[in-house]
DNA sequence: TATCCGTGGCT
DNA sequence: TAGCCAAGGAT
């Protein structure tokens, strides 16, 4: 082999790796940025439209620094991950606090910053700044495990190391580093593929080990995933004048600070108690709409909407963090999806 | 180190 | 259909 895997990826790169997505033709780091934290666990195709709309509405790190969290968190509704959407928020206020509003430059710098670790700090920093900076995101381990032959599941400690390290021997000289590590996500992302690899097109595959040895399919070895929990939940649709009741959900945990229809985990509670008890309401419940699930990524939820009826109007004020939304107001709100979802299929909260 | 944290699409 | 997967980070 006359060139080295530097430069067979970089000349792959330039010739079939993508070049048009929409955060590809700017080194503005906040654009830059916003792509790759939108882009963890996420593919390309879901992100676009949340990308386009996110830097429509916020088009700088100012005016995303001067949100309202609860604005951040409506364009992020059904992206998931919420907790990207409140360190990108955080971060931005320090960039513009600490910074003066100008990005950090080096990796060490911007991994410094809420929501933003090793590899996605070496993203950034190498592509709006030219630093020769090895990443190691999924589509990058695939390929290393498989062209160095590395066997053991990714997330142990001592896999994981030896990736960084074979990561960090291979990056080209500074000048390619843009396109070396946007050819290591594209080709992850096309040719070496999780299923069917199109190893017969690949620039690697003449002294690929996984290839040559016939572990391609087998590698990166893939996690012992044991059976997920199940959970049920009864979701109150509590009607009043034409609108529901929503609760914002605590800052951290699931569907961190988005809102949510009153809950009662585990059908532990009767629902007219649980009313009278938790919210203060005086309410009549009608029959149980069909049960739906929702699976995460560790656990499934059975969610039964049960319809109600407010009795009487509530004497005391609403607390903090509970409000009353009509059908139009309720769906520009930070929802998780299964909750829009429902929400979408009701007609105007009656 | 293992677990927590979403969602939509694909097989 | 049920399982699996996708540009990870925080705790």
């Amino acid at each position: 082999m006359n060139t080295t895997f530097a430069e067979r990826l970089v000349d792959w790169q330039r010739h079939h790796g993508r070049h048009d997505l929409p955060w590809q033709q700017t080194q503005d780091p906040y654009r830059v940025w916003l792509s790759e934290i939108m882009l963890q666990q996420t593919q390309v195709m879901t992100v676009i439209p949340y990308y386009q709309r996110f830097l429509q509405r916020f088009p700088d790190i100012q005016t995303l620094a001067a949100a309202a969290d609860d604005e951040v968190l409506a364009m992020w509704s059904g992206l998931g991950y919420y907790s990207r959407a409140r360190n990108l928020h955080k971060a931005a206020k320090v960039v513009v606090a600490q910074h003066g509003g100008r990005f950090p430059t080096t990796p060490e710098q911007i991994a410094e910053l809420p929501g933003i670790g090793r590899s996605t700090a070496a993203a950034i920093a190498a592509f709006c700044f030219g630093v020769r900076a090895a990443i190691l995101d999924g589509n990058v381990k695939r390929v290393l495990a498989r062209h160095a032959g590395i066997t053991g599941y990714p997330g142990e400690r001592a896999v994981e190391q030896r990736l960084w390290t074979i990561a960090e021997q291979r990056l080209p000289v500074a000048a390619d580093i843009a396109a070396y590590t946007q050819g290591m996500m594209d080709l992850g992302a096309s040719l070496c593929s999780r299923s069917k690899p199109l190893c017969l097109h690949c620039p690697l595959a003449a002294d690929c080990v996984a290839r040559l040895t016939g572990q391609v399919d087998a590698l990166p070895t893939r996690k012992a995933r044991k059976a997920i929990p199940e959970r049920s939940a009864t979701l109150l649709l509590i009607h009043h004048r034409g609108r529901l009741l929503f609760e914002k959900r605590p800052p951290t945990g699931i569907w961190g600070g988005l809102w949510t229809l009153p809950q009662i985990d585990d059908d532990q509670t009767d629902p007219i108690d649980y009313c009278r008890l938790q919210l203060g309401l005086n309410v009549s419940v009608a029959e149980a709409l069909p049960t739906f699930s929702h699976t995460f990524t560790h656990f499934r939820l059975h969610l039964t909407p049960l319809p109600a009826n407010l009795l009487e109007t509530p004497l005391s004020m609403m607390e903090a963090g509970r409000a009353w939304f009509d059908q139009a107001t309720a769906e520009a709100l930070g929802l998780p999806s299964p909750i829009r979802k429902l929400i979408s299929q009701l007609t105007n909260f009656q």
